[in-house]
DNA sequence: TATATAGATGAACGCGCGTACAATTTGAAT
DNA sequence: ATTCAAATTGTACGCGCGTTCATCTATATA
């Protein structure tokens, strides 16, 4: 089924089956309402590959999750409920306002140039980048850098020289400094910090929190405290047992998984949280309120933060630049069963 | 840059170019070289919809996670830590093979038309929908029909007039039949099932296996033992407290995530696992290995399911047709510690 | 009634590519 | 040198649609 033959259905002639489908104003009323009852009739939907190459612009954007094995033991993004779900909402919204959402998980430098590749071959318009390493690497490539581009969870360089692209992140300093301001005002004193992949924005954010709320709170920072952790459930379960060595009562973990895993280790070592040690996790993950005991957390809003990408890529659509050039989402301590006066 | 332009600097016609884009062998080795040079230093990539437009099929799947509110409380598949798996496996493998994945969450009636569009439009060339419900819909439209389709998670009622669609699941009975068989030899008699959403086969039918395997075991089955849940947190959770008045002393939960939500039940209750009760999740998800106690589980291997959708797919595109009508896979209980000789 | 004007429609071109078919070149055999 | 088949390359058309510009129709004004 072509515009042709709806066209001939209809007795007008191409053109004006084209400009129903495109809402142009100048086609009598009476002839609009024909012409659609023929469409919805027949089922008709333009060849979109058709429509692309006539000039209309591909309604697809591209959501790529970083995952670059740089060594063996790398972060997997790709694998954590954070991310997972993440994924799931910014679909959600692009559906909603009528975009299309191809997904890639990037494991290799080598496929960053099919990224180019989808947008030089039209196929996507636009991308946006998860779980981008803090380093700037072949994301800086020209060619992306003509299209609008979002990135989350990476510094801003030199956002000026950039006008396509925007950066959102969580405030994950703040989130990691209130997780510990929490713990030092519960009156913990030595609190111990599983941190994540220290090459990523969040993982160096989040443990700079924590040392920033350590320092304003008079307390000693000591680095023997921090084991450098990589958001993953093992890593969590090994340094915990670490960390255990340090005389501490409190742990608070990059993530949720992590602090989960923590959890077992503190319990296999024959302590008991929240008695003998606090965890705090960030993330809110649902499965952190129903562990034993429940976990307090950072919420990480992450239905804001996929409308936000939404919306602002609808915004660019419109005006062919972002409104802004970086924006931070705000966190909220959610207080539940595994943290507790020292 | 189009093929024009390549042609131009390479003085030969775009015909040409355009041959040893498509890997034709009648062209001169020397040109082809010359052409690939050419290509490669100016980035040049062909515009996918002109190609689709001349006849060069879509190289993208769409992936279709079916999350269709029936009720209010229906499950939310696209939530759990299962499906995100799955789905990020697809893709993984979908790239290794040169396909990209069109992800969408299918959460009301309407969206299937969508799906038809997106088939219409030629944005994709076939379809992979996951946690279907058992029913039929308008997924047996005509049009879907037209094209490869997989479906994960959903019997087949007449596999036999769709010959474009290919039927994968889990052995999802054998593996509830091991895992209940294995509470039995524990020395289990009293043992509760928290099921899944009974509305889709991976529910309907762990919950056949628990019931068969105390069937031969002379087990007498008492349906007071089952709670149906919908394989999310708040309902292992709940349920696990319900059922817990039942006098049991193991419960096989439908998945992972309800099984851990009932662990946490059952200590709130003052009782202990596996000491009072044992507990067997589904799924084997990552978590499952780092809470306390490590989780007893039927592993599903997800991996090799997004193998086999994709390796399908790939034979389908050669030989217009699938080899097989329905593909089962296989389970493997996996022992932890969440379970105990009775 | 003649004329101007806005409104509605159609004809035709171009988007970039694959490919059938025609044209040309090559190389070997005579 | 001539011939012929095979190898290689070019020409030209069609894929389905958006859109400009020209054409036509209906309405209002003089």
């Amino acid at each position: 089924m072509t515009s042709e033959e709806i066209a001939k259905l209809c007795g007008v002639s191409r053109a004006t089956v084209s400009r129903v489908i495109n809402n142009s104003p100048n086609v009598k009323e009476e002839t609009r309402q024909k012409i659609l009852a023929i469409i919805k009739e027949k089922d008709y939907v333009p060849i979109a590959s058709a429509r692309r190459l006539a000039g209309i612009d591909s309604n697809i954007i591209g959501l790529f999750v970083l995952d670059i094995n740089i060594s063996e033991s790398t972060t997997r993004v790709s694998k954590s409920a954070y991310f997972s779900q993440l994924v799931n909402l910014i679909i959600d919204q692009a559906n909603n306002f009528g975009f299309q959402v191809l997904v890639s998980i990037i494991t290799s430098e080598k496929q960053l140039t099919e990224i180019r590749n989808l947008f030089i071959s039209r196929t996507i318009f636009s991308a946006i980048f998860i779980g981008a390493f803090n380093e700037e690497s072949q994301l800086d490539d020209n060619i992306i850098l003509e299209y609008p581009t979002i990135i989350i969870d990476r510094q801003s360089k030199s956002a000026e020289e950039k006008p396509n692209r925007l950066v959102i992140n969580l405030d994950n300093f703040e989130g990691a400094y209130n997780a510990t301001q929490f713990l030092i005002k519960s009156g913990h004193t030595r609190i111990g910090h599983i941190s994540g992949d220290l090459r990523k924005l969040s993982g160096i954010e989040r443990y700079k929190g924590y040392k920033k709320a350590l320092e304003d709170a008079k307390l000693c920072f000591d680095r023997k405290l921090v084991r450098e952790g990589n958001f993953l459930e093992d890593s969590g379960y090994q340094l915990a047992y670490e960390i255990l060595e340090e005389n501490i009562t409190a742990i608070f973990c990059a993530n949720d998984v992590m602090a989960i895993s923590a959890i077992k280790a503190i319990k296999e070592k024959g302590l008991s949280v929240p008695e003998d040690i606090s965890v705090i996790g960030f993330d809110n993950t649902a499965i952190g309120n129903y562990i034993m005991p429940a976990l307090t957390t950072v919420d990480a809003p992450l239905e804001y933060i996929a409308q936000t990408c939404i919306e602002s890529l609808k915004y660019f659509c419109k005006n062919k630049h972002f409104k802004e050039k970086e924006i931070r989402i705000k966190t909220n301590l959610i207080i539940r069963e595994s943290t507790k006066e020292a």
